[in-house]
This record gives C-alpha cells, structure tokens and sequence, in this order.
DNA sequence: GCACGTCTGGGACACTTGACCAACTCTGGG
DNA sequence: CCCAGAGTTGGTCAAGTGTCCCAGACGTGC
C-alpha cells in the first residue's frame, strides 16, 4: 500500500464507505468492506479511525456537502415564470435522485442509523439544519431570479420544500413510479405557486 | 413455556419483534433478541419461523395494518371547514408520530431494509400502495362529510398526501421541532386548501 | 393404553463482526 | 549516518450472529 498519512487514509476510508452503502447499504458497510473497496489491509482501518461509527460520521458529512452541489448546479437557468421554476427545480431534484437512487437511500439509511446511535444522535438535526438553510438560498436565489417575493417567510417555506423532496423521493425509492413522482410534483407545484407574488 | 400451535407462536413472534424493532431499530431485531423479548427458547425461532427475514415480513404487515387503524380513528369529527379538517388530520397523524417516534421510525427503517434486501424487495411498493389507498379512503370520506368535492383526481392528492406526511415525519424525527413542523402543516394546509371546492 | 405427529428447548456449529496488537518498514530531521 | 516516530500489515481475539439438530415432553386419535 503506499504511504500517505493518517487523515488522508481517513478520508480515503469515507469515500469508500460511501460506496459501498451506496451498493449495499449501511448494514453491508463492515469494516471488512469498507477497506476492501479501498484497497487496503484490515489493520489500517483503526490506525486511521478510532472506530466505525466514527467514520460513518464523516460519510454523512460527505452525503450533505454532495446533496448541496447537486442542488445548487444551475437550477434557475431558464425559467419563463414561477410555476415553470418550481416545477423545474423539483424535477431536477427527482432527476437527481433516479440517477443515483442507491445514494438518496444511504442517506436516509444514515439518518435513521444516526438516530439510533447514541454518539451519533446529534448528527440528524445538523443533517437537516444544512437542508433547509440549503433551500432556503435556493429560494431567496429564486427573488431576485425571478423577480418576485414570497407571502410567507422563506426559513418556513425552505421547511415545507424540504418536507416534499423528502417525501416524493420516498415513495419513489418504494414504487419507482416515475409517472407518479411527475404528477405529484405537479400538484405541489401549484400548490406552491400562490406563496409567490410577482414584484 | 406454553404450548402453542406454530401459527400462533409465528404471531407472537411478530409483536415481539415489532416492540424490539420500535425500542432499539431493525439492526437490533436478532433471533435472540426477539425470541428473550417473547420470553420463549431460541429453538423456538426457526420451528415457527423458517428464516428471519420472513418474520420481517410479517412484521411490516402488522405495521402498516396498525398504521392503518390509527389514520382512520375518527379523524373527521368535528371540523368546521376544510382547512380545519385538513389541519386537524395532519395534526392528529403528527400527534400519532410524537406518541410513537419509534414505531413510526422503524417503519422507514423497514422499508429500507426491505429496499436492499432481495427477498424482500417487493414489499416497499405494496407498503406504499395500502398508504395510497388509505388516504385516498379519508379523502373520499372528507368529501361526503364536509360537502366538498377535490378538483383532481383523489388517487394524485393522496399520493400528495402521503408525500407531506413522510416528510414531516422524517424531519421531526431528525430535529424533534414541534414547532416547526406544526408550521409546516400550517402551511401545507394552506396550499392544499385550493384543491377543494364546496358543493 | 399406546403410538404418532406436534411442539419444546438446550446445545452446538460455522461464520462474521469490530477491535486490537506486536512486529515490521519507511522517512525525515539532527 | 542513524534513529525516533509515523505508517503498514497479517494475525488474533472475544462477542455475537443465523441456522440447525435432536432428545425429550406432550396431547390426541385409534
């Protein structure tokens, strides 16, 4: 194995983590696993990370910073009005999803693991403090791209965008409807159109 | 330990597993722990049950057939207009989550877990199905109680429906904001309000 | 009364898991 | 040059896992 130091090892380590609780899920993701997706002896692993829960601590930290790349990406290009923006936004966040539906799932696995977890309990209200301020600057973006304001505050608003994201990419992660997920973000998106007011 | 048929033992099995699965998550639910919990011999396990995960089968059955029965418990009572209904029902399913964070989590842990597991993997879509269909239930009922009519199709607004509940769901059990997410039903109300019309 | 099929329950097996260690190798500063 | 400390590695441990087995107890039909 070639030398690096520990905390690039530790890093290493998350990245492949997080690809095998992408294939396989957080249950899968034993010690034993991880570093044989990464290429290296058993024995590096507690040399480079106290223990495995720790570790899953970083791959949540790398899900959410991956989460909010792929929602800012250019998601306000070309929009001819409000509806048209929401509608957009939400069937790129379901695009997103499709594409890599093992990810969208190891985040949710993460999320309840972390619950149960008693050093990890904190995590999860971090995890979604960071999406909703996340939606909340994709929404305040959406003022001044858009030309209009929103009737409600935008921290609450965030809250509820996050809520449907959450909710659509569930069902969709059960059935893999995708007709349905499309027609659900229809209607959520005329039922967000009325909070916003053309300036 | 009483003797009992192989059917009933497989019953008792599942509510032990479920109170295991409610208390410490599904990755705590082993043969050991959930045959200590119905206080019955390790042997037990596989003579009523041929594998472990046939018995998480059964136990997702019984979880959404509890889900079930509390949605429906006279929801509709005494409501004043749509949007007290609505607010109220959403409250109610809020109130059942806050009662019983466990259950309710281990009910996405299980479709999860069912998601990665091949034998199982056809259980999420049905799961999802019966929610469908259960709120397509209330909002059918909402219509003949309240003297309104939906102006889409009631199978598109349960899906919503769902979508919202989940939601909610997943972001109180992250940050336990009772608050926020009594606002988030607040404003979820507002914009489901438009799709009903009085007759 | 008695055999036969159902049920009981303690023990065992083969395997996986997270964690640890002691012995080795390499590298950079004095 | 050389040596202290950082990095590497295979082996090992105790605990826990799902599954299986079998000797016995029970209760029911003949």
């Amino acid at each position: 194995m070639a030398r690096m130091s520990a905390a690039e090892r530790r890093a290493a380590l998350a990245r492949a983590a997080l690809v095998v609780v992408d294939r396989d899920g957080v249950h899968a993701a034993t010690t034993r696993a991880i570093v044989a997706e990464a290429q290296m002896p058993l024995g590096s692993f507690h040399y480079a990370v106290p223990s495995r829960d720790e570790l899953l601590r970083d791959v949540v930290e790398l899900v959410v910073a991956g989460e909010g790349d792929a929602a800012l990406a250019g998601l306000l290009a070309d929009a001819v009005d409000p509806a048209d923006a929401i509608r957009r936004t939400l069937s790129a966040y379901l695009e997103h999803v499709r594409s890599a539906p093992g990810r969208e799932q190891a985040m949710f696995e993460l999320t309840q693991y972390a619950l149960r977890s008693s050093e990890l309990a904190d995590l999860p209200a971090e995890q979604y403090a960071r999406y909703h301020a996340l939606a909340a600057e994709v929404l305040g973006a959406a003022e001044a791209h858009l030309g209009i304001r929103w009737t409600i505050p935008v921290a609450d608003l965030a809250r509820l965008v996050v809520t449907i994201t959450d909710g659509v990419t569930l069902a969709w992660l059960a059935d893999r409807d995708d007709a349905a997920a499309e027609r659900t973000i229809d209607l959520a998106t005329t039922a967000l159109v009325p909070f916003a007011v053309t300036t």
